[in-house]
DNA sequence: CGTTTTTAATTTGTCAGACAATTGACGTTT
DNA sequence: AAACGTCAATTGTCTGACAAATTAAAAACG
Protein backbone atom coordinates (compact mmCIF):
# COMPACT_ATOMS: atom_id res chain seq x y z
CA UNK A 1 0.00 0.00 0.00
CA UNK A 2 0.59 3.73 -1.01
CA UNK A 3 3.00 5.59 1.43
CA UNK A 4 0.03 7.99 2.66
CA UNK A 5 -2.36 5.67 2.50
CA UNK A 6 -1.48 3.59 5.64
CA UNK A 7 -2.04 6.92 7.31
CA UNK A 8 -5.22 7.72 5.46
CA UNK A 9 -6.96 4.20 6.38
CA UNK A 10 -5.50 4.79 10.07
CA UNK A 11 -7.23 8.19 10.71
CA UNK A 12 -10.29 6.59 8.41
CA UNK A 13 -10.43 3.88 10.67
CA UNK A 14 -10.69 6.63 13.79
CA UNK A 15 -13.76 8.17 12.07
CA UNK A 16 -15.23 5.21 11.39
CA UNK A 17 -14.90 3.56 15.04
CA UNK A 18 -15.76 6.96 16.72
CA UNK A 19 -19.20 6.93 14.93
CA UNK A 20 -21.74 5.06 16.75
CA UNK A 21 -22.72 1.37 15.18
CA UNK A 22 -25.79 2.02 12.55
CA UNK A 23 -25.08 5.48 11.86
CA UNK A 24 -23.91 7.21 8.71
CA UNK A 25 -20.61 8.26 7.90
CA UNK A 26 -19.93 11.59 6.79
CA UNK A 27 -20.37 12.25 2.91
CA UNK A 28 -17.73 11.65 0.38
CA UNK A 29 -16.89 14.71 -0.41
CA UNK A 30 -17.35 16.00 3.25
CA UNK A 31 -14.76 13.14 4.44
CA UNK A 32 -12.11 13.99 1.66
CA UNK A 33 -12.83 17.01 2.72
CA UNK A 34 -11.61 16.40 6.69
CA UNK A 35 -8.94 14.12 5.62
CA UNK A 36 -7.12 16.24 2.73
CA UNK A 37 -7.63 13.56 0.25
CA UNK A 38 -8.82 13.34 -3.06
CA UNK A 39 -12.51 11.70 -3.46
CA UNK A 40 -10.65 8.30 -5.57
CA UNK A 41 -8.14 8.11 -2.61
CA UNK A 42 -11.17 8.20 0.12
CA UNK A 43 -12.58 5.75 -2.01
CA UNK A 44 -10.45 2.99 -2.22
CA UNK A 45 -9.89 3.35 1.33
CA UNK A 46 -13.50 3.02 2.20
CA UNK A 47 -13.43 -0.22 0.13
CA UNK A 48 -10.86 -1.23 2.75
CA UNK A 49 -13.38 -1.70 5.43
CA UNK A 50 -16.23 -2.00 3.19
CA UNK A 51 -14.24 -5.30 2.13
CA UNK A 52 -14.03 -6.09 6.02
CA UNK A 53 -17.20 -5.91 6.47
CA UNK A 54 -17.01 -2.74 8.72
CA UNK A 55 -19.13 -0.14 6.75
CA UNK A 56 -21.71 -0.40 4.46
CA UNK A 57 -22.44 1.27 1.14
CA UNK A 58 -25.68 2.63 -0.03
CA UNK A 59 -25.78 4.04 -3.33
CA UNK A 60 -27.70 7.48 -3.09
CA UNK A 61 -28.02 7.16 0.83
CA UNK A 62 -24.76 7.46 2.32
CA UNK A 63 -21.87 5.04 3.98
CA UNK A 64 -23.38 3.00 7.56
CA UNK A 65 -21.20 1.69 10.18
CA UNK A 66 -22.19 -1.72 10.54
CA UNK A 67 -23.46 -3.05 13.43
CA UNK A 68 -21.35 -5.24 15.65
CA UNK A 69 -23.14 -8.48 15.81
CA UNK A 70 -25.58 -8.58 18.84
CA UNK A 71 -25.45 -11.85 20.56
CA UNK A 72 -22.37 -13.21 22.44
CA UNK A 73 -22.14 -16.73 20.33
CA UNK A 74 -20.03 -19.40 21.80
CA UNK A 75 -17.49 -21.05 19.71
CA UNK A 76 -14.58 -19.07 17.65
CA UNK A 77 -16.95 -16.66 15.91
CA UNK A 78 -16.11 -14.11 18.60
CA UNK A 79 -12.70 -13.10 20.09
CA UNK A 80 -12.36 -14.08 23.82
CA UNK A 81 -9.83 -14.11 25.97
CA UNK A 82 -8.69 -17.70 27.07
CA UNK A 83 -9.94 -16.24 30.60
CA UNK A 84 -13.21 -15.19 29.83
CA UNK A 85 -13.59 -18.72 27.82
CA UNK A 86 -12.19 -20.77 31.05
CA UNK A 87 -14.59 -19.56 33.61
CA UNK A 88 -17.39 -19.21 31.03
CA UNK A 89 -17.01 -22.97 30.50
CA UNK A 90 -17.18 -23.56 34.27
CA UNK A 91 -13.05 -24.09 34.61
CA UNK A 92 -11.59 -22.68 37.59
CA UNK A 93 -8.61 -21.26 36.24
CA UNK A 94 -5.24 -19.33 37.44
CA UNK A 95 -2.22 -18.29 36.16
CA UNK A 96 0.90 -19.95 35.80
CA UNK A 97 4.26 -18.20 35.78
CA UNK A 98 4.22 -14.96 33.67
CA UNK A 99 7.26 -14.21 31.33
CA UNK A 100 7.89 -10.97 29.49
CA UNK A 101 10.49 -9.59 28.02
CA UNK A 102 11.91 -7.36 25.48
CA UNK A 103 13.93 -8.64 22.71
CA UNK A 104 14.35 -8.42 19.04
CA UNK A 105 12.07 -9.66 16.77
CA UNK A 106 12.58 -12.91 14.78
CA UNK A 107 11.87 -13.05 10.91
CA UNK A 108 8.75 -14.77 10.65
CA UNK A 109 7.76 -12.58 13.75
CA UNK A 110 8.47 -9.00 11.80
CA UNK A 111 6.88 -10.59 9.01
CA UNK A 112 3.71 -11.36 10.69
CA UNK A 113 3.90 -7.92 12.56
CA UNK A 114 4.40 -6.21 9.49
CA UNK A 115 7.14 -4.24 11.06
CA UNK A 116 10.88 -4.00 10.43
CA UNK A 117 13.23 -6.98 10.47
CA UNK A 118 15.18 -6.59 14.05
CA UNK A 119 12.82 -4.28 15.53
CA UNK A 120 11.99 -4.88 19.14
CA UNK A 121 8.87 -6.75 20.40
CA UNK A 122 7.01 -7.76 23.74
CA UNK A 123 7.56 -11.51 24.60
CA UNK A 124 4.51 -12.32 27.04
CA UNK A 125 4.42 -16.42 27.92
CA UNK A 126 2.11 -17.48 30.11
CA UNK A 127 0.05 -21.01 31.51
CA UNK A 128 -3.42 -21.52 32.31
CA UNK A 129 -3.57 -23.53 35.09
CA UNK A 130 -6.47 -25.65 36.45
CA UNK A 131 -6.02 -27.58 39.96
CA UNK A 132 -2.01 -27.19 39.63
CA UNK A 133 -2.35 -28.57 36.18
CA UNK A 134 -1.28 -26.70 32.96
CA UNK A 135 -4.25 -26.69 30.43
CA UNK A 136 -3.15 -24.29 28.37
CA UNK A 137 0.38 -22.21 27.37
CA UNK A 138 -0.05 -18.86 25.54
CA UNK A 139 2.43 -17.09 23.90
CA UNK A 140 2.12 -12.95 22.76
CA UNK A 141 4.08 -10.73 20.05
CA UNK A 142 3.26 -7.65 20.17
CA UNK A 143 5.18 -4.43 18.89
CA UNK A 144 7.35 -2.53 21.14
CA UNK A 145 5.74 0.46 22.12
CA UNK A 146 1.54 -0.98 21.83
CA UNK A 147 2.34 -1.68 25.66
CA UNK A 148 3.50 0.89 27.93
CA UNK A 149 6.24 -0.27 30.71
CA UNK A 150 4.14 0.42 33.13
CA UNK A 151 1.06 -1.62 31.49
CA UNK A 152 3.67 -4.73 31.32
CA UNK A 153 4.20 -3.93 34.78
CA UNK A 154 1.24 -4.46 36.11
CA UNK A 155 0.09 -7.06 33.69
CA UNK A 156 -2.42 -9.59 35.17
CA UNK A 157 -4.34 -11.59 32.52
CA UNK A 158 -4.53 -11.58 29.00
CA UNK A 159 -3.22 -9.23 26.26
CA UNK A 160 -6.61 -9.18 24.46
CA UNK A 161 -8.06 -7.87 27.30
CA UNK A 162 -5.86 -5.41 28.34
CA UNK A 163 -6.00 -4.06 24.70
CA UNK A 164 -10.15 -4.26 24.70
CA UNK A 165 -10.10 -2.31 27.82
CA UNK A 166 -7.69 0.12 26.78
CA UNK A 167 -9.91 0.75 24.08
CA UNK A 168 -7.14 1.90 21.52
CA UNK A 169 -6.50 0.99 19.14
CA UNK A 170 -9.60 0.04 18.10
CA UNK A 171 -9.58 -3.93 17.68
CA UNK A 172 -11.33 -5.56 14.43
CA UNK A 173 -10.68 -9.14 13.83
CA UNK A 174 -8.46 -12.09 15.02
CA UNK A 175 -7.50 -14.57 11.81
CA UNK A 176 -6.75 -17.96 13.61
CA UNK A 177 -5.69 -20.59 12.05
CA UNK A 178 -5.86 -24.30 13.78
CA UNK A 179 -3.51 -26.83 13.52
CA UNK A 180 -2.08 -29.66 16.11
CA UNK A 181 1.43 -29.76 16.93
CA UNK A 182 3.94 -32.26 18.84
CA UNK A 183 5.18 -31.50 21.88
CA UNK A 184 8.81 -30.50 22.19
CA UNK A 185 10.71 -30.70 25.52
CA UNK A 186 9.31 -27.34 26.48
CA UNK A 187 6.04 -27.85 25.99
CA UNK A 188 5.96 -31.14 27.52
CA UNK A 189 7.35 -29.74 30.37
CA UNK A 190 4.97 -27.05 31.05
CA UNK A 191 2.20 -29.79 30.32
CA UNK A 192 3.78 -32.40 31.90
CA UNK A 193 3.22 -34.99 29.08
CA UNK A 194 5.01 -37.14 26.82
CA UNK A 195 7.65 -35.32 24.04
CA UNK A 196 5.81 -35.85 21.06
CA UNK A 197 1.80 -36.09 22.55
CA UNK A 198 -0.40 -33.71 20.36
CA UNK A 199 -1.57 -30.52 21.33
CA UNK A 200 -4.29 -28.43 19.61
CA UNK A 201 -2.25 -24.72 18.57
CA UNK A 202 -3.87 -21.55 17.42
CA UNK A 203 -1.55 -19.44 16.16
CA UNK A 204 -3.53 -16.29 15.71
CA UNK A 205 -2.81 -12.55 14.03
CA UNK A 206 -5.31 -9.74 15.73
CA UNK A 207 -5.77 -7.10 13.16
CA UNK A 208 -6.77 -3.22 14.18
CA UNK A 209 -9.18 -1.76 12.37
CA UNK A 210 -6.93 -0.09 10.16
CA UNK A 211 -5.99 -3.58 9.66
CA UNK A 212 -2.67 -3.50 11.37
CA UNK A 213 -1.80 -6.75 13.32
CA UNK A 214 -1.16 -5.92 16.83
CA UNK A 215 -0.47 -9.23 18.12
CA UNK A 216 0.47 -12.00 17.12
CA UNK A 217 -0.30 -14.83 19.21
CA UNK A 218 0.22 -19.12 19.79
CA UNK A 219 -1.70 -20.78 22.18
CA UNK A 220 -1.23 -24.10 23.16
CA UNK A 221 -4.26 -26.43 24.56
CA UNK A 222 -3.91 -29.27 25.83
CA UNK A 223 -6.19 -31.89 24.56
CA UNK A 224 -9.74 -32.57 26.73
CA UNK A 225 -9.93 -29.58 28.25
CA UNK A 226 -11.07 -27.61 26.11
CA UNK A 227 -13.85 -27.56 22.76
CA UNK A 228 -13.81 -25.45 20.34
CA UNK A 229 -16.00 -25.25 17.79
CA UNK A 230 -17.85 -23.03 15.40
CA UNK A 231 -20.65 -22.62 12.82
CA UNK A 232 -20.20 -23.67 9.32
CA UNK A 233 -23.04 -21.83 6.98
CA UNK A 234 -23.85 -23.94 3.91
CA UNK A 235 -23.28 -21.64 0.57
CA UNK A 236 -22.10 -18.60 -0.36
CA UNK A 237 -20.62 -15.84 1.68
CA UNK A 238 -21.44 -13.00 -0.63
CA UNK A 239 -23.54 -10.39 -0.02
CA UNK A 240 -23.49 -9.67 3.54
CA UNK A 241 -27.11 -8.77 5.33
CA UNK A 242 -27.08 -5.20 6.06
CA UNK A 243 -27.77 -5.51 9.30
CA UNK A 244 -28.64 -1.98 9.72
CA UNK A 245 -29.84 -0.31 12.92
CA UNK A 246 -32.37 2.61 11.99
CA UNK B 1 -21.88 -2.36 -3.88
CA UNK B 2 -22.87 -1.57 -7.34
CA UNK B 3 -24.42 -2.44 -10.19
CA UNK B 4 -21.59 -3.43 -12.62
CA UNK B 5 -19.17 -3.61 -9.83
CA UNK B 6 -20.01 -6.66 -8.93
CA UNK B 7 -19.76 -8.21 -12.35
CA UNK B 8 -16.25 -6.05 -12.72
CA UNK B 9 -15.06 -7.97 -9.33
CA UNK B 10 -15.96 -11.57 -11.24
CA UNK B 11 -14.52 -10.54 -14.58
CA UNK B 12 -11.36 -9.20 -12.71
CA UNK B 13 -11.20 -12.54 -10.25
CA UNK B 14 -10.95 -14.80 -13.76
CA UNK B 15 -8.61 -12.67 -14.83
CA UNK B 16 -6.67 -13.05 -11.67
CA UNK B 17 -7.40 -16.38 -11.27
CA UNK B 18 -5.93 -17.12 -14.84
CA UNK B 19 -2.38 -15.70 -14.37
CA UNK B 20 0.13 -17.66 -12.75
CA UNK B 21 1.04 -17.29 -9.25
CA UNK B 22 4.03 -14.74 -9.10
CA UNK B 23 3.40 -13.21 -12.09
CA UNK B 24 2.18 -9.45 -13.07
CA UNK B 25 -0.87 -8.60 -14.03
CA UNK B 26 -1.27 -6.50 -16.89
CA UNK B 27 -1.25 -2.71 -15.85
CA UNK B 28 -3.60 -0.80 -14.75
CA UNK B 29 -4.64 1.25 -17.71
CA UNK B 30 -5.04 -1.93 -20.01
CA UNK B 31 -6.81 -3.84 -17.64
CA UNK B 32 -9.54 -1.01 -17.47
CA UNK B 33 -9.60 -0.84 -21.32
CA UNK B 34 -9.69 -4.57 -21.03
CA UNK B 35 -12.52 -4.75 -18.59
CA UNK B 36 -14.29 -1.33 -20.04
CA UNK B 37 -14.24 0.52 -16.68
CA UNK B 38 -12.60 3.33 -15.64
CA UNK B 39 -9.32 3.68 -14.08
CA UNK B 40 -10.88 4.54 -10.50
CA UNK B 41 -13.43 1.72 -10.71
CA UNK B 42 -10.82 -0.83 -11.84
CA UNK B 43 -8.24 0.48 -8.46
CA UNK B 44 -11.14 -0.17 -6.50
CA UNK B 45 -11.46 -3.29 -7.47
CA UNK B 46 -8.33 -4.47 -7.09
CA UNK B 47 -8.43 -2.57 -3.80
CA UNK B 48 -10.76 -5.85 -3.04
CA UNK B 49 -8.72 -8.17 -3.95
CA UNK B 50 -5.67 -6.23 -2.15
CA UNK B 51 -7.32 -6.48 1.32
CA UNK B 52 -7.64 -10.16 0.88
CA UNK B 53 -4.64 -11.14 0.09
CA UNK B 54 -4.99 -12.56 -3.47
CA UNK B 55 -2.35 -9.33 -4.53
CA UNK B 56 -0.20 -7.29 -4.22
CA UNK B 57 0.53 -4.04 -5.88
CA UNK B 58 4.14 -2.54 -6.03
CA UNK B 59 4.12 1.23 -6.42
CA UNK B 60 6.06 1.85 -9.95
CA UNK B 61 6.47 -1.63 -10.52
CA UNK B 62 3.36 -3.84 -11.40
CA UNK B 63 0.88 -5.28 -9.72
CA UNK B 64 1.39 -9.02 -8.58
CA UNK B 65 -0.57 -12.45 -7.79
CA UNK B 66 0.21 -13.46 -5.06
CA UNK B 67 1.49 -17.31 -4.30
CA UNK B 68 -1.09 -19.41 -2.58
CA UNK B 69 0.34 -20.94 0.12
CA UNK B 70 0.89 -24.60 -0.63
CA UNK B 71 -0.91 -26.36 1.92
CA UNK B 72 -4.76 -26.84 1.72
CA UNK B 73 -6.21 -23.59 3.10
CA UNK B 74 -9.66 -22.57 4.14
CA UNK B 75 -11.85 -20.96 6.31
CA UNK B 76 -14.33 -22.81 8.29
CA UNK B 77 -16.88 -20.45 8.27
CA UNK B 78 -18.11 -22.00 5.34
CA UNK B 79 -19.12 -26.02 4.96
CA UNK B 80 -17.62 -27.42 2.04
CA UNK B 81 -16.45 -31.00 1.54
CA UNK B 82 -12.43 -31.39 0.99
CA UNK B 83 -13.07 -32.71 -2.20
CA UNK B 84 -14.62 -29.35 -3.42
CA UNK B 85 -12.12 -27.40 -1.22
CA UNK B 86 -9.45 -29.31 -3.13
CA UNK B 87 -10.92 -28.60 -6.50
CA UNK B 88 -11.24 -25.11 -5.67
CA UNK B 89 -7.65 -24.87 -4.53
CA UNK B 90 -6.41 -26.55 -7.40
CA UNK B 91 -4.87 -29.84 -5.45
CA UNK B 92 -5.06 -33.06 -7.05
CA UNK B 93 -6.50 -35.64 -4.32
CA UNK B 94 -7.80 -38.82 -5.07
CA UNK B 95 -10.22 -40.83 -3.12
CA UNK B 96 -9.01 -44.03 -1.40
CA UNK B 97 -10.99 -47.28 -0.15
CA UNK B 98 -14.46 -46.23 0.49
CA UNK B 99 -16.25 -48.27 3.11
CA UNK B 100 -20.11 -48.42 3.38
CA UNK B 101 -22.37 -50.26 5.48
CA UNK B 102 -25.93 -50.64 7.18
CA UNK B 103 -25.76 -51.15 11.17
CA UNK B 104 -27.64 -50.40 13.88
CA UNK B 105 -26.67 -46.82 15.86
CA UNK B 106 -24.66 -46.93 18.43
CA UNK B 107 -25.99 -44.79 22.00
CA UNK B 108 -23.93 -42.36 21.17
CA UNK B 109 -24.69 -41.68 17.28
CA UNK B 110 -28.74 -42.36 18.20
CA UNK B 111 -28.46 -39.65 20.30
CA UNK B 112 -26.69 -37.20 18.17
CA UNK B 113 -28.81 -37.73 14.93
CA UNK B 114 -31.86 -37.51 17.22
CA UNK B 115 -33.04 -41.15 16.30
CA UNK B 116 -34.61 -44.24 18.20
CA UNK B 117 -31.36 -46.07 19.26
CA UNK B 118 -30.88 -49.08 17.78
CA UNK B 119 -32.22 -47.71 14.14
CA UNK B 120 -30.02 -48.24 11.52
CA UNK B 121 -27.63 -45.97 10.26
CA UNK B 122 -25.03 -45.96 7.43
CA UNK B 123 -22.11 -45.96 7.92
CA UNK B 124 -19.18 -44.40 5.01
CA UNK B 125 -15.31 -43.93 5.79
CA UNK B 126 -13.08 -42.84 3.19
CA UNK B 127 -9.70 -41.41 2.98
CA UNK B 128 -8.32 -38.50 0.93
CA UNK B 129 -4.99 -39.29 -0.39
CA UNK B 130 -2.70 -37.16 -2.04
CA UNK B 131 0.81 -38.59 -3.67
CA UNK B 132 -0.92 -42.11 -2.41
CA UNK B 133 -0.47 -40.72 1.23
CA UNK B 134 -3.76 -40.41 3.12
CA UNK B 135 -4.11 -36.89 4.29
CA UNK B 136 -7.83 -37.29 5.93
CA UNK B 137 -9.95 -40.06 6.85
CA UNK B 138 -13.82 -39.10 7.12
CA UNK B 139 -16.59 -41.05 8.79
CA UNK B 140 -20.28 -39.97 8.10
CA UNK B 141 -22.78 -41.48 9.87
CA UNK B 142 -26.40 -41.16 8.40
CA UNK B 143 -29.86 -42.41 9.30
CA UNK B 144 -31.24 -45.00 7.04
CA UNK B 145 -33.46 -43.81 4.53
CA UNK B 146 -31.65 -40.28 3.99
CA UNK B 147 -29.37 -41.84 1.26
CA UNK B 148 -31.22 -44.63 -1.04
CA UNK B 149 -29.62 -47.85 -2.36
CA UNK B 150 -29.25 -46.57 -5.53
CA UNK B 151 -27.38 -43.48 -4.36
CA UNK B 152 -24.91 -45.41 -2.29
CA UNK B 153 -24.32 -47.76 -5.00
CA UNK B 154 -22.83 -44.55 -7.59
CA UNK B 155 -21.44 -43.04 -4.64
CA UNK B 156 -18.18 -41.54 -5.36
CA UNK B 157 -17.42 -37.83 -3.64
CA UNK B 158 -18.28 -36.62 -0.08
CA UNK B 159 -21.83 -37.04 1.75
CA UNK B 160 -22.26 -33.42 2.09
CA UNK B 161 -21.85 -32.78 -1.54
CA UNK B 162 -24.30 -35.44 -2.38
CA UNK B 163 -26.85 -33.94 -0.03
CA UNK B 164 -25.99 -30.71 -1.94
CA UNK B 165 -26.52 -31.75 -4.88
CA UNK B 166 -29.75 -33.38 -4.22
CA UNK B 167 -30.96 -30.18 -2.76
CA UNK B 168 -33.19 -31.53 -0.40
CA UNK B 169 -33.42 -31.87 2.58
CA UNK B 170 -32.15 -28.31 2.27
CA UNK B 171 -29.08 -28.11 4.62
CA UNK B 172 -28.95 -25.13 6.87
CA UNK B 173 -25.39 -25.55 8.79
CA UNK B 174 -22.97 -27.31 10.65
CA UNK B 175 -21.77 -27.22 13.85
CA UNK B 176 -18.07 -28.55 14.13
CA UNK B 177 -16.30 -29.11 17.32
CA UNK B 178 -12.81 -28.83 16.90
CA UNK B 179 -10.51 -31.37 18.80
CA UNK B 180 -7.13 -33.58 19.14
CA UNK B 181 -7.01 -36.89 19.30
CA UNK B 182 -4.13 -39.40 19.23
CA UNK B 183 -4.32 -41.92 16.80
CA UNK B 184 -5.33 -45.52 17.72
CA UNK B 185 -4.30 -48.90 15.93
CA UNK B 186 -6.47 -48.42 13.45
CA UNK B 187 -6.02 -44.52 12.40
CA UNK B 188 -2.55 -44.96 12.47
CA UNK B 189 -2.35 -47.67 9.94
CA UNK B 190 -4.48 -45.65 7.51
CA UNK B 191 -2.37 -42.45 8.15
CA UNK B 192 1.37 -44.79 8.45
CA UNK B 193 1.74 -43.18 11.95
CA UNK B 194 3.15 -44.08 14.95
CA UNK B 195 -0.21 -45.34 17.71
CA UNK B 196 0.07 -42.28 19.69
CA UNK B 197 0.95 -39.62 16.90
CA UNK B 198 -1.73 -36.38 17.42
CA UNK B 199 -4.65 -36.41 14.68
CA UNK B 200 -6.92 -33.03 14.44
CA UNK B 201 -10.26 -34.14 14.50
CA UNK B 202 -13.41 -32.26 13.72
CA UNK B 203 -16.71 -33.65 14.79
CA UNK B 204 -19.98 -32.34 13.33
CA UNK B 205 -23.47 -32.26 13.11
CA UNK B 206 -24.87 -31.49 10.03
CA UNK B 207 -28.39 -29.47 10.21
CA UNK B 208 -31.17 -28.82 7.80
CA UNK B 209 -33.28 -26.02 8.04
CA UNK B 210 -35.84 -27.70 9.61
CA UNK B 211 -32.98 -28.34 12.26
CA UNK B 212 -32.41 -31.57 12.06
CA UNK B 213 -29.54 -33.40 12.61
CA UNK B 214 -28.89 -35.41 8.93
CA UNK B 215 -25.35 -36.43 9.19
CA UNK B 216 -23.07 -36.79 12.21
CA UNK B 217 -19.19 -37.27 11.01
CA UNK B 218 -15.80 -37.41 12.53
CA UNK B 219 -13.06 -35.98 10.36
CA UNK B 220 -9.15 -36.75 11.04
CA UNK B 221 -6.80 -34.70 9.28
CA UNK B 222 -3.26 -35.16 9.51
CA UNK B 223 -0.98 -32.25 10.41
CA UNK B 224 0.70 -30.13 8.11
CA UNK B 225 -1.25 -30.87 5.25
CA UNK B 226 -4.39 -28.83 5.88
CA UNK B 227 -4.33 -25.20 7.26
CA UNK B 228 -8.00 -24.46 8.61
CA UNK B 229 -8.78 -20.82 10.09
CA UNK B 230 -11.13 -18.66 11.46
CA UNK B 231 -11.77 -14.98 11.76
CA UNK B 232 -12.82 -14.19 15.09
CA UNK B 233 -14.99 -11.35 15.44
CA UNK B 234 -14.47 -8.90 18.37
CA UNK B 235 -17.12 -9.07 20.28
CA UNK B 236 -17.08 -5.51 21.71
CA UNK B 237 -18.21 -2.46 20.43
CA UNK B 238 -16.04 0.04 19.31
CA UNK B 239 -17.15 3.06 20.18
CA UNK B 240 -15.39 5.30 21.86
CA UNK B 241 -18.02 7.72 21.62
CA UNK B 242 -20.63 6.26 23.83
CA UNK B 243 -23.84 6.52 22.11
CA UNK B 244 -26.07 8.97 24.27
CA UNK B 245 -28.91 9.29 21.92
CA UNK B 246 -31.74 6.48 21.69
C1' DC C 1 32.77 -7.29 -27.51
C1' DG C 2 31.62 -6.64 -22.62
C1' DT C 3 30.57 -3.35 -19.05
C1' DT C 4 28.88 0.78 -17.22
C1' DT C 5 26.23 4.93 -17.54
C1' DT C 6 22.51 7.52 -19.33
C1' DT C 7 18.08 7.96 -21.03
C1' DA C 8 13.34 7.08 -21.93
C1' DA C 9 9.25 4.47 -21.35
C1' DT C 10 6.41 2.23 -17.98
C1' DT C 11 3.55 1.88 -13.92
C1' DT C 12 1.29 2.88 -9.69
C1' DG C 13 -0.38 6.71 -6.51
C1' DT C 14 -2.92 10.64 -6.39
C1' DC C 15 -5.62 14.58 -7.67
C1' DA C 16 -9.43 17.62 -9.72
C1' DG C 17 -13.64 18.07 -11.85
C1' DA C 18 -17.71 16.41 -13.88
C1' DC C 19 -22.16 13.90 -14.84
C1' DA C 20 -25.86 10.29 -14.03
C1' DA C 21 -29.21 7.95 -11.29
C1' DT C 22 -31.64 7.49 -7.31
C1' DT C 23 -32.90 8.53 -2.73
C1' DG C 24 -35.05 11.01 0.95
C1' DA C 25 -36.64 15.12 2.97
C1' DC C 26 -39.45 19.08 2.21
C1' DG C 27 -43.20 21.72 0.66
C1' DT C 28 -47.54 21.64 -1.85
C1' DT C 29 -51.90 20.09 -3.11
C1' DT C 30 -56.08 17.46 -2.56
C1' DA D 1 -54.23 14.12 7.28
C1' DA D 2 -52.59 11.88 3.29
C1' DA D 3 -50.82 11.71 -1.24
C1' DC D 4 -48.01 13.89 -4.55
C1' DG D 5 -44.35 16.42 -6.87
C1' DT D 6 -39.93 18.90 -6.35
C1' DC D 7 -35.21 19.28 -5.43
C1' DA D 8 -30.95 19.00 -2.92
C1' DA D 9 -27.96 15.28 -1.47
C1' DT D 10 -25.23 11.13 -2.18
C1' DT D 11 -22.87 7.35 -4.20
C1' DG D 12 -21.17 5.26 -8.68
C1' DT D 13 -18.60 6.16 -12.46
C1' DC D 14 -15.83 8.47 -15.96
C1' DT D 15 -12.15 11.44 -18.14
C1' DG D 16 -7.85 13.46 -18.05
C1' DA D 17 -3.80 14.67 -15.91
C1' DC D 18 0.65 14.87 -13.22
C1' DA D 19 4.34 13.03 -9.97
C1' DA D 20 7.67 9.73 -8.56
C1' DA D 21 10.14 5.76 -8.96
C1' DT D 22 11.17 1.60 -11.28
C1' DT D 23 12.65 -0.96 -15.24
C1' DA D 24 14.37 -1.80 -19.56
C1' DA D 25 16.43 -0.07 -23.52
C1' DA D 26 19.88 2.81 -25.55
C1' DA D 27 24.17 4.98 -25.48
C1' DA D 28 28.79 5.64 -24.03
C1' DC D 29 33.05 3.79 -22.68
C1' DG D 30 36.99 0.71 -21.97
Amino acid sequence: MGDATQGLQERLAMIIASTPPGDRLPSEPELARKLGVSRASLREAMRFFETQGVIHRRPRAGTYVMQPPAVIETGLEVLESIDTLASRIGLSVSMGDVSIQKRVSSPEEASALGIQEGTKVIDIRRSILTQKKAVAYLIDIVPEGVISDEEMRGFQGSVLDLLLRRGSPPLQSSRCEINVVQANRELAKIFGIQRGDGLLMFKAWLYTVSGQVIDYSFSYFLPGYFRFHVVRRVGQVFSPTPNLST
